[in-house]
DNA sequence: CGGCAGGCGGTTA
DNA sequence: TAACCGCCTGCC
């Protein structure tokens, strides 16, 4: 499927820290596995700056909705106007957006959402690719071929409920193994999906994880993720150095786009340090 | 070898 | 409630 597409980059959108079900292909597509589906994504871009296009689609099945991938996408969001918006609020967005001007935040599962943030803890991305695609392999269910590949899905927490931390040290998780089943536990005692309010209270999951889940898993985009590099950006360019004016900050900034001016300011600094 | 990577939980004062 | 520290692992 071909869909016209602006304010998008496949770079920007796969390579900004959302998401680690990826993989960069050499002609510069990504097969990207999300939920129980398959696809390579490729853009014919039209503009200069890379941002606009066409943007095809290349599903395992041909039965494929467009819709999901609309949805998954967030193509119904007018990033235009957000980075309008984010540029007049703030002479560092002005700045910090050409960067990274095809970011969308990709709406991913709750339950993958919380699984990814919960191994992404003092780790870095390479690993948890791998980390997510060993653990999926191990316990989680066949979804399908893809160019010759089998793919999995990532374990559902019924699945994960019920193996012990020995089973899972082929994963190689460290110390969040045990997270991982304690988290599984909680959420299948309450027997249904994991909603915000669940969030700061499962196990391993402190306040850079929380609003990772809410951000990516949960559509919260007023979610304002501070890690090491958002710390870094905002003591180099707004010269705030506790986490709390950070914090502040966004909120009063930002606002309800601060998850999305996050990651603008993520991009940036990753792109700034290569 | 020590230091560190997209933090967290537990323990202290 | 703030500061500190150990932690699995892999890589430099």
């Amino acid at each position: 499927m071909k869909i016209d597409v602006r304010d998008f980059n496949l770079k920007h959108i796969f390579e900004c820290g959302q998401c680690f079900r990826w993989n960069a292909n050499l002609n510069g597509s990504y097969t990207v596995v999300a939920g129980n589906r398959i696809a390579t994504l490729s853009m014919e871009y039209t503009n200069a700056e890379k941002t606009a296009g066409i943007l095809n689609i290349d599903t395992a099945s041909c039965r494929e909705s467009e819709e999901f991938w609309r949805n998954y996408l967030d193509l119904y969001r007018d990033y235009g106007k957000i980075k309008e918006v984010l540029a007049e609020r703030d002479d560092v967005m002005r700045r910090v957006i050409p960067f990274g001007g095809g970011i969308r935040i990709l709406k991913q599962d709750s339950w993958e959402a919380t699984v990814s943030f919960l191994i992404s803890q003092n780790n870095n991305i390479p690993r948890i690719n791998n980390n997510i695609r060993d653990l999926s392999k191990l316990l989680g269910e066949s979804i399908g071929f893809y160019a010759g590949e089998e793919y999995f899905g990532i374990p559902s927490p019924e699945a994960l409920a019920k193996v012990t931390e020995e089973e899972l040290a082929p994963v190689r998780l460290g110390y969040r193994a045990k997270y991982l089943i304690e988290t599984a536990k909680c959420i299948v005692s309450k027997g249904r999906q994991v909603i915000e309010s669940d969030v700061k209270s499962l196990c391993g999951v402190g306040p850079k994880v929380a609003n990772c889940i809410n951000l990516f898993g949960l559509g919260k985009v007023e979610s304002f993720p501070i890690d090491v590099w958002i710390k870094k950006t905002m003591t180099d360019l707004y010269g705030i150095k506790k986490d709390d004016e950070m914090k502040a900050y966004a909120e009063k900034t930002f606002g309800e786009y601060a998850g999305i001016a996050q990651q603008y300011l993520f991009y940036y600094v990753r792109e700034v340090g290569k």
